[in-house]
DNA sequence: GACCGTAACACTAACCGTTAGGTCATTGAA
DNA sequence: TTCAATGACCTAACGGTTAGTGTTACGGTC
């Protein structure tokens, strides 16, 4: 998957730096907390300039979120990548629960208290999930199954991202995944129900 | 509502200044842009230190959202001051088409452009309204009717507040409500089946 | 009517994330 | 070898935001 251009004795400088860069702010943010770690601080560790930094990342906020591109990939997958004729919202929620999972997991929990402990981090978040909202509305627009509005489903896509965000918040994550994919299978099937994609004007 | 403390020349002082500097931002912003303006314009045009702007207003996003406190307070008095007996959902459906249609009026519209044209603004509506979902949350988990666990309460109102986003986007504002809504009856009444507020752990 | 505490406002100076401008050195290719 | 590309650097700044420190005007009290 990752693109090996050439030889490249140049990729892999840049490799390295961006990867010390990125270990280093994680480091020092779950040393120190988020908010008491300044660019600045993180460049002088990492021995790069601050323009270095921002050339490999595009704010502070993405070198917390580095890896988060996964969720939008498979969540997409999730949808486009199923079985044939396997129904579309039980394989959301089983994707989902492995993710949930994930997030979850001992070692992943330091991280995510720390995104927790930030509201400019929760912020952040929540603007990427929306992004990751609009992929997978895509991912559902083109399903040849049953197609609904773009409207029904962009407000599924959101409602699914956000059962993320509120699993990760409940008590019991795995019955709270359950309890929304509930309503979630609802709501996609009320969409079906004689919706033309563009009613009469 | 609005507490009237005491006399006060100061509060009148104190509110006269706040109104200026509100109206002063809002017709910079319209006539330059919302990015193109600094908060140091703003003080100065509206002939005030750059603190006192602090002092009135937490942010400069809040320069622009001054009014929207309604939206979180009609969305909850739309479930708790509904007529008894009344169904939820379509209080909250018809609540929506009035807010969205408010935001649509020619008086808004330009407003609402510029939000549109701002990314610092759109994410910062983002979380907003997701505070807003939080005392909408709130609300639903108080309603006696036919309770539903913290975390339904929770989705729910995320998927609700998404709507106005999601209307305001739409070709058909008015007919993106009524899908969207018919959608969150669903899962209302999925929520609903045979959910314990606090399963068995 | 004089007095004092408080709260609104001002000014300065900075912090922090972020970006622009311009330079240098390594590297891959010709 | 030479050359262009590019990664990294440095300096300096911009814009939002805050701390620190006054200064003034008001409001309630004696």
């Amino acid at each position: 998957m990752p693109e090996q251009p050439q030889s490249g004795r140049r990729e892999r400088k840049k490799a390295a730096t961006r990867q010390k860069i990125a270990d280093t702010a994680l480091r020092l943010f779950l040393e120190r907390g988020y908010d008491a770690v300044g660019i600045r601080d993180v460049a002088a560790e990492a021995d790069v300039a601050v323009t270095t930094v921002f050339s490999h990342f595009a704010s502070k906020e993405t070198l917390v979120f580095e890896r988060d591109a996964d969720f939008e990939r498979r969540l997409a997958r999730a949808v486009t990548g199923r079985a044939p004729g396997a129904p579309l919202v039980p394989a959301l929620r089983q994707e989902m629960h492995a993710l949930v999972r994930h997030c979850l997991a001992d070692e992943a929990a330091p991280v995510w208290r720390m995104i927790d402990a930030s509201p400019a981090l929760r912020e952040y978040e929540g603007s990427m999930r929306l992004r990751h909202a609009e992929t997978l509305a895509a991912a559902l627009a083109a399903e040849p199954g049953a197609p609904r509005g773009a409207t029904a489903c962009r407000a599924l896509a959101r409602f699914v991202v956000d059962a993320f965000a509120l699993a990760r918040e409940a008590d019991d994550p795995r019955a709270a995944v359950d309890e929304i994919f509930r309503m979630v299978e609802a709501a996609w099937e009320a969409a079906e129900a004689g919706v033309p994609v563009r009613p009469a004007t």
